[in-house]
DNA sequence: TTATATTTACGACAAATGTCGTAGACCATG
DNA sequence: CATGGTCTACGACATTTGTCGTAAATATAA
């Protein structure tokens, strides 16, 4: 009964994933610093946020000398799509289909990623004729 | 100061919101039902959600012979934009797009969906052209 | 090396969530 | 009408989460 198994990500966590994918290994100032330019919230809680994930597992901890150093468990394509699927099964029956055609119906779509999703539908479409 | 806000549903809830969409007007029990065919939950937790949910305004309630009927306060449309909205801005930086994308990848994709992803992303096409 | 600043560990607390139990209200049947 | 079953209201309790405070450990500067 370890506590290391792979929980899921709390929203607070999740911004500090979002962080550390961006900047790991990092300190709990680094990533304190950027947190707490988009809401105010103390040192300390970062810290507790922090500490909280490495007992959960979501994140690793390196010692060296200037300090301790974080850095997440899952690369951030793996945590994407484990919560993409999750979001598909909670609303959409699993169907990561349907929840990518109403990702879609929101926004505005570049150039590039039209181009990206044109690619992807034809692989799948490719795919499907020579099944 | 109303507890009326538009609160987010809880995963558990949202389990509820599933059924309901489903099946609206309905009773505690016939949720309940439905409910307990996945997991094991006694009669009174289901109760309890949706009184919480009441509360909350993520459900409204009918009064009438027969008993109690609930059902959603938003259509199933709009949650689901609201969360897909939610999780492409704490995961994909608010792109509905890159969201999609990861949505793609994981599954098989049926040939009606296809179809309307063609759809979707010719209307998309069109739009940027003349825009 | 002693005072100062920074980090870390630990614990506290309120709110939200998942889960029930119980008591009282309500109803159908004997 | 009395009895048993079903609902509803209300409250309880453990866990998780967001948020800190404080004290002990470390590092830094005078």
């Amino acid at each position: 009964m370890s506590s290391e198994t792979n929980n899921q990500p709390s929203e607070g966590e999740l911004e500090i994933l979002q962080i550390l994918w961006k900047i790991e290994p990092a300190t709990v100032r680094q990533v304190h610093e950027l947190l707490s330019a988009n809401k105010g919230v103390g040192y300390t809680t970062t810290l507790t946020q922090i500490q909280r994930m490495l007992k959960k597992g979501l994140l690793s901890r390196i010692d060296q000398e200037g300090g301790h150093f974080y850095r997440c468990t899952l690369p951030q394509q793996q945590a994407r799509q484990n919560l993409v699927d999750k979001l598909a099964q909670q609303l959409f029956e699993g169907s990561g289909t349907q929840l990518a055609i109403q990702a879609l119906g929101s926004g505005k779509v570049s150039q590039a990623e039209l181009a990206e999703l044109e690619k992807l539908l034809k692989n799948i479409k490719d795919q499907q004729s020579h099944e």
